[in-house]
DNA sequence: GTGGTCACG
DNA sequence: ACGTACGTGACCACT
């Protein structure tokens, strides 16, 4: 029999402070659990045991606090976000057939002590698994110990592991903690001798009770003897203290810890509502129902194939429908095609099977409430169908909670615990298919709940039609033109390294971060600057920081930014032009916790523009014959728009009077006027200005600009006592985010910041930041988007051939005929400028030209 | 799959 | 005393 015993407690502490906060839409934590079980399930997986029992402490005292008050004195309790884990853990791991052990008058230890003891005296063979190194002094021949590092690695410890690791056999820990203390536990041991003075002595004389029988007689330094003449009363409740007892009264009947099977439906449910969805797909377990529905309201309901009489019936007794449409590629002709409709309507979901009549459906002008529109939009734009879509779950949901993982039907029904009814259908999903109709109904009248109905309405679905039409353009690209920087880059680069191995001796792999901290820091014995998780930093700015030191730092520097800009921005793109001779980003509308939208595969908002180098790429990003670029960006936009949210009168002035900002700034700053700033005082001004539209810190200003910390506090406060509403509007944007949980934009866009309420400093100050900079950067995403509906709408009605084809934040891309491009620009700036009315001007600059390059001012 | 690094706003 | 700016996506090495 083999038993794997888990120390509850001290995997749950690994977990949560290993894992960063996690939570539910409602603010629940959940990270504490999510690392629990996925280092519980690896820990299985890697034991395969027979038996599986999981040990918590319970809260009350133990004999330990009877024997001595300070015991753990100087623990604090358990923080709420995490105690607030330990009650549905326990359920999931009840439901899961796993079975929890607690004693009362003792701890997780003891048990684990207890019971690995027990498995061994029967015969069988013993797993720890646990996250501190207390349980080390249990392990022997037929039981080990797996500590837990972190959430993938565990350390296994056997006998010979903890010799080679603290030179002495495991049952001598003990001893040597009855000497060394333990300040954790707070533990006193002998005052004076720590670690290495402990393990010597047991390494020499065995045990604590040897030493103090023999005391005179033994050879010790005069010191340390008074040492351990002084504290041998501590001494030996230490020893008791820190010694697992192996005796707790806990069922040692091994059999009664074999796993029982789980009660999967419950499981499941109950990991959906915690929206620990991977966690499903990790223990086996199928997403089926996602409420526990009394017997009526789990009644049946029918699948029927809706040929075209059905269909017609359809149409003609429903204004709106609940419709969810597959797509896929045709192998034929490459384009994507509807496969398969679903239309939900009272108790029957027909399936629509043939693509005409899904055209048919697209064709009816009904009010569609779909699951996803941005597919639908894209098929109708390609087939020139006007669609009427009145719904969309994913970007109802997004405006609902912008920080979720996912906003897939199931995932959504499981969240908002819309009920799935059952079919005898053989097909998976069906359920929540038919639960379409009730999850619209319950996301409207959420989004009107807070107010967000403008933002879905006017401005996240009609934005949707934008970005698809985006997609199906695409930007046009010079392949070739690419191909040769690329081979040029590739050349710079082959010198490059040729000069690294020269310069450092060998030939090693400098993109391997491990291997060139190896060269410079080991072999060149250069200094290290900066550590990271797994060794020493070689990033851009500690390489910088040793140019003076080698010449091949600036090598090497050169090296990553050549290899970069090949493998990110020439193979890959090469490979994602279509025959059309384009590409064809995927904009992600629901991906972005601020509202921001992002490109992938590839990501057109990353193309280089800061290094002349990286510019060059822009070349190759150009209008098709007969066209040009259109290209308008907002000026400061970030900056304007806290000015108006934070209402501070001295930055409006400054932004009516449509002067340099960062100039300004710098002459408040550095307490000189206008006309005396220097290029200098005026970037550091501008740090100073992302800085706060960042949430500011004195040291990381201090640093991104090269000053000392003092300055950099200078700089801030005489900025906050200059444009005084700023301080005030930040301060109170935090207050009102702790009381309210969530900051919102201009449009009412929320971001909910349950890490407000962390006790852990470093999360807590994360929020802070972020409560600061989700408005900022939230309201300026909002503005965007009803400037690119607004200026698709413009070009429609005006009758232009122009397209908007993308967007990067602040700036948009239009292609337009080259007549159409005085016209093209102006109704850009226009739209831009006036999408909404700030209490400072919103400035948008055009410009264009035949290539991205050129277009881009 | 994760971490380090770096491209953009 | 903490540990150090917001938001993304992609590549490479390494486990």
């Amino acid at each position: 029999m083999k038993l794997l015993v888990v120390d509850g407690n001290s995997i749950l502490n690994r977990a949560f402070y290993g894992i960063k906060p996690l939570t539910t839409k409602d603010g629940m934590f959940t990270n504490a659990i999510y690392g629990f079980l996925t280092m519980f399930e690896r820990m299985k997986a890697d034991t395969a045991p027979d038996a599986v029992a999981i040990a918590f402490d319970l809260k009350a005292k133990t004999f330990r606090h009877e024997a001595y008050d300070g015991y753990k004195a100087n623990r604090k309790g358990m923080p709420e976000e995490l105690h607030m884990q330990l009650a549905p853990l326990k359920e999931l791991l009840g439901l899961l057939g796993y079975r929890i052990v607690t004693c009362e008058g003792f701890e997780a230890d003891d048990i684990l002590g207890t019971l690995s003891k027990a498995c061994e005296a029967s015969g069988g063979e013993c797993v720890i698994a646990t996250g501190d190194r207390d349980s080390l002094q249990l392990v022997d021949e037929k039981i080990s110990v797996r500590l837990a590092k972190n959430l993938n690695g565990t350390m296994m410890y056997t006998p010979e592991v903890v010799k080679e690791e603290y030179g002495v056999e495991p049952k001598k820990l003990i001893e040597i903690k009855a000497i060394q203390g333990d300040s954790s536990d707070n533990i006193p041991g002998v005052a004076g001798i720590g670690p290495k003075g402990a393990t010597q002595l047991i390494q020499k004389y065995g045990d604590v009770d040897y030493i103090y029988d023999h005391l005179d007689e033994l050879d010790i330094k005069p010191g340390m003897r008074a040492k351990l003449e002084q504290s041998k009363d501590n001494c030996f409740m230490s020893r008791m203290l820190g010694e697992i007892r192996l005796d707790a009264p806990v069922d040692t009947d091994l059999e009664g810890y074999v796993p029982k099977p789980a009660d999967a439906a419950a499981a499941s449910r109950m990991m959906a509502r915690l929206e620990l969805f991977s966690l499903i797909k990790k223990f086996g377990l199928e997403l089926t129902e996602t409420t526990e529905a009394k017997s009526d309201e789990l009644r049946k309901f029918k699948v029927v194939e809706a040929v075209s009489e059905v269909l017609d019936k359809i149409l003609s007794e429903n204004n709106k429908l609940h419709i969810q449409i597959s797509f896929e590629e045709n192998k034929d002709s490459g384009a994507i095609e509807p496969t398969v409709a679903y239309i939900s309507v009272e108790e029957i979901l027909y399936v629509v099977n043939s693509i005409e009549e899904i055209k048919r459906l697209l064709l009816s002008g009904k009010a569609l409430y779909t699951d996803s529109s941005k597919p639908i939009f894209a098929y109708c734009d390609r087939e020139g169908i006007e669609v009427n879509i009145a719904f969309d779950t994913s970007l109802a949901a997004y405006l609902l909670n912008p920080s979720s993982s996912g906003y897939e039907l199931d995932k959504l029904c499981a969240a908002y615990s819309i009920p799935v009814a059952q079919t005898d259908c053989e097909e998976e999903g069906m359920g929540f298919r038919h639960a379409l109709p009730a999850l619209c109904k319950r996301l409207a009248d959420d989004i009107s709940g807070i107010a967000n109905d403008k933002l879905l309405y006017d401005i996240e679905i009609p934005l949707a039609r934008v970005l698809a039409r985006m997609e199906n353009l695409g930007f046009e690209v010079d392949v070739d033109g690419i191909r040769a920087y690329g081979e040029q880059l590739g050349k710079e680069a082959e010198d490059l390294q040729a000069k690294i191995y020269e310069a450092v001796g060998y030939e090693f792999n400098i993109n391997s971060p491990k291997q060139l901290a190896k060269a410079l820091f080991e072999d060149l014995n250069l200094p290290a600057r900066k550590k990271t998780k797994s060794g020493y930093s070689t990033n851009a700015e500690v390489l910088e920081s040793l140019i003076p030191l080698h010449p091949v730092i600036p090598m090497i520097l050169e090296y990553r930014t050549v290899t970069k800009l090949r493998s990110t921005y020439c193979d890959s793109l090469i490979d994602k032009v279509a025959p059309d001779g384009r590409i064809h980003s995927s904009f992600n509308q629901t991906e972005t916790r601020t509202g921001r939208i992002s490109s992938a595969e590839p990501n057109l908002q990353n193309i280089p523009v800061r290094t002349e180098r990286g510019r060059e790429f822009r070349r190759f990003f150009r209008a098709k014959e007969g066209c040009v670029l259109v290209d308008a960006d907002y000026s400061q936009i970030e900056l304007r728009v806290l000015a108006h949210i934070a209402g501070d009168e001295n930055m409006r002035q400054a932004f009516r009077d449509n002067t340099d900002i960062h100039t300004v700034t710098a002459s408040e700053v550095f307490g000189v006027p206008v006309s005396m700033v220097t290029p200098l005082m005026r970037s550091r001004a501008k740090a100073v200005n992302f800085g706060i539209v960042y949430g500011i810190g004195a040291f990381s200003l201090s640093k991104d600009i090269g000053v000392t910390v003092r300055e950099a506090k200078k700089y801030i406060e005489n900025y906050l006592a200059h444009f005084s509403s700023i301080d005030s509007y930040m301060k109170e944007v935090i207050e009102a985010a702790k009381r309210d949980g969530y900051v919102s934009t201009l449009e009412g866009r929320r971001r909910y910041l349950p890490e407000l309420t962390a006790s852990n400093f470093n999360t807590r100050s994360f929020g802070e930041r972020v409560a600061r900079n989700a408005p900022i950067q939230g309201t300026a995403a909002d503005i965007i988007k009803i400037a690119m509906v607004r200026v698709d709408e413009r070009l429609k009605k005006e009758g232009l051939e122009a397209r908007l084809i993308l967007q990067v934040h602040d700036e948009l891309i239009v292609e337009a005929p080259a007549y159409e491009s005085m016209q093209v620009a102006m109704l850009l700036q226009e739209e831009m400028e006036n999408a909404v009315q700030l209490s400072v001007p919103l400035i948008a600059e055009a410009s264009m030209g035949e290539t991205w390059y050129e277009a881009k001012g």
